[in-house]
DNA sequence: TAAGATTGAAATCTCAATCTTG
DNA sequence: CAAGATTGAGATTTCAATCTTA
């Protein structure tokens, strides 16, 4: 019997393990969000992005950033770079510097209230992430998630 | 030596297990959906929320659903469900129906015109999906990942 | 020309209020 | 009042164009 070309719809199907693998991450990851974004919010804290964000800077040498390496290091496109630092600005939690080695560019750097709001948000993004991740994935399963998923980073 | 409540400053600390299998899972789907989702738009096609929702009135039995189951099987907020289900009756691609068990409430069902457009977007996904995942991921790992994701979910 | 960064306008998301029926 | 669903208004995200300097 000749092959035809058109006989399968779909030239590609991933493995039945492929796609269960991959809608649990999609649903996981979407749950396990939500539920710590929606803590700190009902903490009255701003989302997880501008703790990234702040975190990033605090552990920056020099306590500075070009706006380039923020956007490369959380994977962000440029411009939405460029809004999550106007708002972090405009909340007094980041300051801009001048940048002398290219005149393009320049340096964000955390601020005292930007280090302090970045603690307290800490306390709370912590004790989510004991709850929904912590408390219910062994070590032994988190160390083989964390390779598991190396694989793919 | 007394014990001072405020001697530390957070009361929970995740282990650094748990830490580096959070962080790995955001970045890692990050990831993989952003370079997903690129593909579909580079291929004309529209985002990837748009086939779960094509995929589930797809299966659904009849054909059809309530808002509300999709907004459960989705795990959306009411909200969410109403903008995306105008959209895709905008588009043509589902069509309402006067629900007579409770009229508070509707049916949507895919129409040809949907079911023609998830088949198109699932040629695309599939390839992608294999690519991003299925060619990075033995089966044996993808099974792993699968169960250990299921604490989680 | 390319790289770093910003911005107006349009699309989308979110909150809170609203409407209708159970 | 509660549940299913929608919607106006405000915030955020995205696209595409722009600006400045390398």
């Amino acid at each position: 019997m000749q092959m035809h070309e058109y006989a399968t719809p779909s030239a590609v199907i991933p493995s039945p393990e492929t796609l269960a693998a991959w809608t649990r991450l999609m649903r996981v990851q979407h749950k396990l969000l939500a539920g710590i974004e929606a803590e700190l919010k009902s903490a009255g804290l701003p989302p997880l992005s501008w703790y990234d964000a702040l975190l990033e800077l605090s552990r920056a040498p020099g306590g500075r950033m070009r706006p380039v390496e923020l956007e490369r290091a959380m994977l962000l496109a440029q411009y939405s770079t460029s809004r999550l630092l106007e708002r972090l600005v405009r909340a007094g939690l980041l300051a801009r510097e001048p940048c002398q080695i290219d005149r393009r560019g320049q340096f964000v750097r955390i601020t005292a209230d930007g280090e302090a709001l970045r603690e307290r948000m800490w306390n709370v993004y912590a004790a989510a992430l004991e709850r929904h991740v912590g408390a219910r994935l062994p070590a032994d399963d988190a160390r083989s998630l964390c390779r598991i998923l190396g694989k793919l980073a």
